[in-house]
DNA sequence: CGTAAACCTTCCCATGATGGCAAGGTCAAG
DNA sequence: CTTGACCTTGCCATCATGGGAAGGTTTACG
């Protein structure tokens, strides 16, 4: 199957994929005649899981450990739970940073006429600079 | 004032004000006779702005606009709240996919033994590789 | 059969915001 | 006068992704 096929299949694009491979995450694809990449359903398996771990947040480095997990039957479980658990960790307390912002802003637009008027509540904090951290 | 003592009393660091002068955030800073940008009072200000509506979470384009506002006096405060309130939105749509994620992520995780056992929910679920979507 | 479209290949460059490092000039204190 | 702390510019790296050029291949159609 040309990259373009499993791209299609696995919903990683091309470009994606060829770029995977180059960073080593994925093992070269075995080359055709033509030096077009060859894919078979094990591959395209393999991009799904891809895939589906960007899509849920884990960074090119933690999908490198997941694929080895993933790849070695008869890994314990134990592995898996802790790269799962530090990235919940990290994805909430990403949540909570930007829950602050959100609040702080949140503040500031409702005190904020919105108008004509030239006074602004939000200008007026930013310009203090966040003097207090 | 030098660029170090201005990163200090800002907290934003030389590096980063080279980068927003060169980027056109900032007007190019004065030059002494030994061609050091030379910083002021009012440069301060504009520097703990930024830094302030960095974060915030407000991007370099975004600081942009604000600060050619902030810059304005006599603008209408509308503009200025327009753009707080898109920042909200966006904050407001990335937490809720990382919520998602998390979400997702939890329930893996409280199915996964986490112990010796090689079988794994989480590694499972990336295996289908998210094909509903 | 010929040609055009749709592939594939590699390589380089860009993003956004930041950090690091190197080579060289300058200033202040000892 | 030397040392160390500053400043300058410039290039490279990050992280994940996309764009595009230049060139080769395959496929499909007239």
């Amino acid at each position: 199957m040309n990259i373009g096929a499993a791209a299609g299949r696995s919903g990683v694009t091309p470009k994606m994929i060829r770029h995977y491979e180059a960073i080593g995450l994925l093992r070269p694809a075995p080359r055709r005649d033509n030096a077009y990449r060859d894919y078979g359903p094990r591959d395209i398996h393999e991009l799904r899981f891809i895939g589906r771990a960007r899509r849920l947040g884990f960074s090119i480095a933690e999908i490198g450990e997941l694929l080895a997990l993933w790849r070695d039957r008869g890994r314990p479980s134990r592995e898996v739970k802790r790269i799962a658990e530090a990235h919940i960790g990290d994805l909430e307390s990403r949540i909570a940073e930007m829950e602050a912002m959100a609040n702080t802003l949140r503040g500031l637009a409702a005190a904020c006429h919105g108008d004509d008027r030239p006074d602004c509540p939000i200008l007026d904090d930013l310009a203090l600079g966040g003097v207090h951290e």
